[in-house]
DNA sequence: GTCTATATTCCGATAGAC
DNA sequence: GTCTATCGGAATATAGAC
């Protein structure tokens, strides 16, 4: 879980070190738990040093959060393919992004959202403007029904992710990707492209 | 379970003003960030007092979250039905408890938990014993899956509530109950009593 | 019982020396 | 660039006076 704690003086990439532990830390203790003093300590760095690089705490975790969260680059691979097995796909490669060393900033995200406020608007504009909004214009979905259809993808997906890394409820905490992506799977196909009576029932 | 011989504190009203203070406190700003003196200024009493009343900060967290929380009430309506309504009927009433003053103890809970590492326990085993467990109980579901089919239960649950009253991403977190019990009660159902080979799809 | 005053700790941020 | 020293603030919790 510690990512490289190792002595680096005079190192030039003192930045990234430091950039590599405010993940973790944010990731593992939340937005306002972790300190700076912890994040310097982890990376081996004095805490003023922080600042003169980043300016503030603010900044840091922006800093931190903007670099290994690239959607647009594995999107590509969740909208090849035929229409019926976009929910799995869309599964499997959010599995693995999470599972992966750089879904710690997805953690951390996720983490300080439900705890401040402006952390909560930059994961909501994220998470319209950058993912959901491209699936289902790439699905030519009716525009009236795409926010709904997109929030409820982002519900079971985020309730996933908060189970399985935030609160680790077994057995989802360890259970494979491909299971949790056949289980859950054709619920997100059905929030995407599922009949319009069942995702719209009440017409008044 | 209410102690009948306990002591009696100073003044009934104040105290569950506190506690009323508490659980707002907790459900707007988390654990950490809600103040024993924001409380007791909302309560319109002094910090020293919830002091006296409660011991602890940790403490007066637990109190204020025993009370209102009590799945035993409710549960009976969900269960009581045919076997294919009974997703629908777990969503609504989980909305119906989120939507009510109480439900800000459960905001409150999720909240925390995804902050400091106790309350996350505290919820996983509230969600396992209290909830999860006596819900496929009661529908005679092979003991080898209830759990896999109560996490990811928890899982799709759990999103909507963060996605509805934390986030508050539109337009889920201002739409009727009803459009998403229809919405997302098939997925639950599926989750619950859906096909073996679609939760468990790798029996290697 | 209730409140005033304080002890203790830890935070982010700044100024300035090597 | 990197670190030492420190400021100013806010938090929990305690001690003790009315």
């Amino acid at each position: 879980m510690s990512g490289r704690t190792g002595r680096r003086p005079g190192n030039p990439d003192t930045r990234e070190a430091i950039l590599d532990a405010a993940r973790t830390a944010f990731a593992a203790r939340g937005f306002d738990a972790a300190s700076i003093r912890a994040i310097a300590g982890a990376a081996g760095v004095d805490p003023a040093l922080v600042h003169h690089y980043f300016g503030s705490k603010d900044k840091l975790f922006l800093a931190a959060m903007n670099a290994p969260i690239d959607p647009g680059r594995l999107l590509p691979e969740v909208l090849d393919g035929d229409r019926q097995g976009i929910g799995e796909r869309l599964v499997r490669a959010f599995l693995a992004v999470w599972d992966s060393p750089a879904g710690m900033a997805g953690v951390a995200l996720l983490r300080s959202a439900v705890t401040t406020e402006w952390t909560a608007r930059l994961l909501r504009e994220f998470l319209v403007t950058q993912v959901l909004r491209r699936v289902l214009q790439h699905l030519d979905a009716d525009p009236a029904e795409r926010p709904l259809r997109g929030a409820l993808v982002a519900a079971q997906m985020s309730g996933l992710v908060l189970m399985r890394y935030v609160v680790r409820l077994e057995p989802l905490a360890s259970a494979p990707p491909e299971t949790l992506v056949a289980a859950v799977g054709p619920g997100v196909q059905r929030y995407l492209t599922g009949p319009l009576d069942e995702v719209f029932p009440l017409p008044d």
